[in-house]
DNA sequence: TTGTAGGCGTTATCAC
DNA sequence: GTGATAACGCCTACAA
């Protein structure tokens, strides 16, 4: 790796020329310039990134922090970002982190680099971030919330998933809706259950919720409450329950309806099938993007929670659609 | 962010001491040591990383390049790498990318970045990877191979990989094997197919290719053949086709035998009951960390592609097992 | 049109 | 024990 003040004097000149020539600056004969640019690709010259980010504490990288789970849905959803980012000549540095500790101290480490942004899935719910981090770095908190002040928190509606859910198995007549979701306490969890509960309530329908689905709890929920339907919380569970319903000897859906949330690429190759609540993720990406346009002085004044469905559409400057929007939203392959 | 230097002012004294107290070097009153860590505590002092990296001309960081396919497999991996490396007080940048030039983009950062070690799976096969790179950074490729010199290119053995599955479903009293594969043009895919033509041809049986697998070619080849083992080359194919065959009316392992490849963990929740082979995915981890604690000077004269089993073992220190080995690599949490 | 100087933050090596 | 100085590679400002 060759330096500019090398590259200079194997051309003979002086380092301020060099940068002339190419950073496309005036103030230099075409003749110097194209010679630079020769000697500069013969040696395969880069500048160094570390040397720029100190002289300028700008760096072009977007932090991202993502639990060491292995998650589809995630993996979907970065790669998404890192195609939109590369597009503006940003980097995604992506790391997967195993617990609270491992987090915050990546994110110290995305400060201390003068990193643009950072972008993270917690592993844990509101994990209380320092000041010391939240003034150094702009913040985005997707799915799960972090505490700490200037913190965004990126999300869809997830109570109003949780509903539209149950208002579209019940139109299509269901009346005994099962819940199948996390024990984990995090809020996108938490908040889907508790739509559910309301609409259920809402719509004179009995709610049960059946935390960490396998072969025997499923079983011995599907004999007492005789759903008709499941609601997954997300695509991998719904997958994960149609192979338990298939090994039982139920088939989907004529047996029984299974209802997933996601919409994810990656599992639908698996199973075209699936039925889905669309989420939505490019929105999730644009917003990003967006936040990411603004002048970080301003960035640390605002603070929204994007838990309104409305608010999303306001940032991607979607229009607010009509009631018909429920149906719309939902992915039917195959009816369920 | 404060600075060394602003630190040491507030201390009323000088940058050298202040860095004689952090690094815990001699030469310094006990007095003094503790008034600079408790200064620095409360300023949230972090030595900013691209000074000392451009200083020292060393990062801490591993870099790794992976497809934008979402593979869980390949995350398995990472997270697994990600973890080994944290123990060594090192980072892994990771980075999706989407073609060639991407790849070849990302590389050329890592060398300008001076990172300690590039670990990639290819987004291609043979991709021409110039000198400037290969002599600025050690390079792993995994399970595809790059063009270019000193490149190590990390394997298990593929075509191994399929005489062993052939052999493992023969003794099951197997007679007509399909092999089920993708049409992509990659090392892994082709070797391990060229493994099951070979096995299949020594043992008198017929062998038949079927690629990119989906609900018609299935059920053609499956009439056609009459399989009654499928061999697939990876757990994720394995489970589409278990999806397949639970819609097309046959029972795994009943009806028909389903083998898979990888002993993916993430997969494994998914469906525990998949027999499969496994792929030695902490021998790979262990083989970069080997590789990573030799002197970068001696690196790049080393050459080995591990497409031999027993080059696996050499590196990792593990013993070469007895015959019977081939069962034991067998996860078979359900019979098939 | 070109050369020179200074500074980003850290660390190693001098001198006191 | 402590303070001063130089250097890593880049870029900007100013001087020639």
């Amino acid at each position: 790796m060759i330096s500019s003040l090398e590259l200079a004097r194997q051309c003979g000149i002086s380092q301020g020329t060099v940068d002339r020539a190419l950073h496309n600056r005036p103030g230099i004969s075409a003749k110097t310039r194209e010679k630079v640019l020769r000697m500069a690709k013969r040696n395969g010259y880069r500048p160094h990134p570390a040397a720029r980010e100190l002289l300028t504490g700008q760096s072009l990288t977007v932090g991202a922090i993502l639990p060491t789970v292995n998650n589809v849905f995630f993996m979907d959803l970065f790669n998404e970002l890192a195609r939109a980012l590369a597009k503006q000549n940003l980097r995604l540095q992506l790391t997967p982190v195993e617990n609270r500790d491992a987090f915050l101290e990546m994110l110290e480490d995305f400060t201390a680099r003068r990193y643009r942004l950072a972008v993270v899935i917690p592993p844990e719910d509101n994990i209380a971030v320092p000041r010391a981090i939240t003034v150094g770095i702009p913040l985005i908190s997707l799915f799960s919330p972090c505490r700490g002040s200037g913190i965004r928190f990126l999300s869809a509606d997830e109570e109003e998933t949780g509903r539209d859910a149950v208002r579209y198995l019940h139109r299509r007549g269901h009346q005994r809706i099962l819940h199948l979701t996390y024990a984990r306490r995090a809020y996108a969890i938490a908040a889907r259950a508790q739509g559910y509960k309301e609409q259920c309530e809402e719509l004179d329908l009995t709610s049960k919720v059946l935390l960490n689905v396998d072969a025997i709890n499923l079983r011995e929920a599907l004999q007492r409450y005789r759903p008709t339907a499941l609601f997954c919380h997300n695509d991998w569970m719904a997958l994960r329950t149609m192979v338990l319903l298939s090994e039982i000897g139920l088939r989907v859906p004529e047996d029984i309806s299974v209802l997933g949330v996601d919409n994810s690429p990656t599992l639908a190759a698996l199973q075209p099938g699936l039925t889905t609540l669309a989420y939505p993720l490019a929105s999730i990406v644009d917003t990003i993007m967006l936040i990411l346009a603004e002048k970080p002085s301003r960035l640390n004044l605002v603070r929204y929670l994007l838990v309104e469905r409305s608010t999303v559409r306001k940032l991607t400057g979607q229009p607010r659609r009509e009631k018909k929007s429920h149906d719309q939203k939902i992915q039917t392959h195959r009816e369920s």
